[in-house]
DNA sequence: GTCTTTGCAAATGATTTGCAATATA
DNA sequence: TATATTGCAAATCATTTGCAAAGAC
């Protein structure tokens, strides 16, 4: 919680940048998404916590506070074929393409971030083979986590 | 074409496996993504091209094919994050966990198939690492294709 | 004060589902 | 013939949008 005021000047920056304007809605969710970054919530699960505080604010805010802190960077957008999205704050420290991906169980549903960047090379023989410039990747493992292999092996 | 008979095979052969029927709007759709296999149709674009044939066949029920196409293995899914998912047909040689990966241009859409088993090696560290079994993984690359990055030269 | 943003309710759009009629084995 | 399947229309459900009222700078 000690970054709380690092964030808030960099969500203070990136709008004034684009000449929006920094609300009290935007600035919740963004605390809301730094308060659970362990987790990986959707607009409903924002608005549900939200709302214990702040009951005036709408989904329909979530929304489109969730869109704007994406196109700003702030958030990542993970989507696990749910029917809905995930959020997830990025690291202030991650460059603009970050290499973050999850490790996904199908039992429980848990999502794991994995850090890696073993894919640079691949990169470069994509570029050299297919001349696709690659900018950005999304690399998703499905599985069994270690929690759910080993209850299964009781 | 000449794999039409060898494909209406496997597809007799796993719906009877699970005591299901073989129905001409089964066949036909799984015909229509195995002639178009160098795109990657959503549902409505398989009804678009399947009502030419056969207008009384329902989009619901292209819904209900492609679902269980792809439940028996015989399609791949790729969500693309468009709001809609894509339906590709998967290759009669290719193992329960394929490889095949997507490089998808971000000004024109396109989608250019990839084949690439360079992962081996990052699954086994991941179980090394976090204990998580790895059973599958979803890789996409998003850039600019060939074509367009020439274009954008000019 | 001006221009952006919000809250609400209504609209959207992909996908799913109930059910009576129909087709497959 | 018995059971699975279809077609249609209605239902779902996440997300978006129009618009008048409220808020930020």
């Amino acid at each position: 919680m000690m970054d709380q005021e690092k964030l808030k000047d960099v969500l203070k920056e990136k709008l004034k940048e684009k000449g929006l304007k920094v609300t009290q809605q935007r600035w919740v969710v963004l605390q809301t998404l730094a308060e659970n970054s362990d987790k990986h919530m959707t607009a409903e699960d924002v608005y549900e916590v939200v709302k214990a505080e702040h009951p005036e604010i709408g989904l329909a805010t979530i929304y489109r506070a969730l869109q704007l802190l994406r196109e700003m960077q702030l958030l990542d957008r993970i989507n696990l074929d749910e029917g809905c999205v995930r959020y997830e704050i990025r690291d202030l420290s991650e460059t603009d393409t970050h290499h973050h991906h999850h490790l996904i169980c199908n039992d429980c549903g848990k999502v794991i971030p994995f850090e890696q960047d073993l894919l640079d090379a691949l990169e470069a023989q994509i570029e050299r083979d297919t001349g696709f410039h690659v900018l950005d990747h999304e690399l998703k493992f499905f599985g069994q986590c270690k929690e759910c292999s080993e209850r299964g092996r009781d």
